[in-house]
DNA sequence: GTACAACTTGAAGTTGACTTCAAGTCAAGG
DNA sequence: CCTTGACTTGAAGTCAACTTCAAGTTGTAC
């Protein structure tokens, strides 16, 4: 497949595509003339890069978790430790939502000022006088 | 306070807060010569800052969210908006975490192989001859 | 065989969120 | 009064993740 190709199953831009091809990313087979030909599996491999950017995922975390094809070894260990940080991430994620969702319905005149919006995010600071 | 009091208690570097202040996300009380003075509740809205911003929002999104204090009105539909956009993220986030923590247990050669990595990270190509 | 859309490259530009720098100001302690 | 360290400013620099640009090449349809 051309690049256009892939940049119209993936919905990343050409560009992107010999960025992420420069990075490391992805790989094309080789070359008709000038122009980069891909194996089909690529479309996947975007698919699971495209998953890891919505989920805030930096390309070089991305680049650690795929091991798809060329390879050789998944590191299981890294793998989980990156589940882990995803999932702490996921918890604060969570109490903002939750957090958002009670401002959205309270009617204290400040947030800060509401207990269960400071207990939903945890915003655990002294009002005076602590020591620590 | 002086910012580098306010450095301290919050964890932000004083050119974060300087940035902060620049781009209306935190308020000083005034100066004491050419000093800043911060009123000390503002440790708690930067802890608000720090959490949206671990959460993945841009400071725009956050300025959006932020009400406390001086600006009179909440936007509720906003505040909602924002959660059901953080709810969105969570799933993915969600999705993929699971993804990863099948993908450190299974022992299929390639993860886009496993029907079971496949369907927690809903990547559905088509294999072969799809029609879209 | 020629037109042209689709590709190629390297370099530079963009955006968000800061940091760093140079040069200057000033509050507080001795 | 003087020193000193914490502050001030605006401008420029940095990083990630791309995009855009200019100039050049080429596969392919006609």
């Amino acid at each position: 497949m051309d690049i256009g190709e892939v940049a119209r199953r993936s919905g990343f831009r050409a560009s992107a595509l010999r960025y992420y091809e420069r990075e490391g990313l992805i790989r094309s087979l080789g070359r008709k003339g000038l122009r980069r030909q891909y194996a089909p599996e690529v479309v996947e491999r975007l698919a699971l890069i495209a998953l890891g950017r919505t989920a805030g995922l930096t390309l070089e975390e991305i680049r650690g978790m795929l091991t798809g094809g060329w390879r050789p070894r998944v590191d299981r260990g890294l793998l989980a430790a990156r589940a882990e940080a995803l999932d702490a991430q996921i918890r604060r994620m969570t109490a903002l939502r939750d957090g958002l969702r009670h401002a959205a319905a309270c009617r204290a005149p400040d947030h800060l000022e509401c207990p269960t919006f400071r207990r939903l995010l945890g915003i655990a600071v002294a009002r005076r006088g602590g020591a620590g």
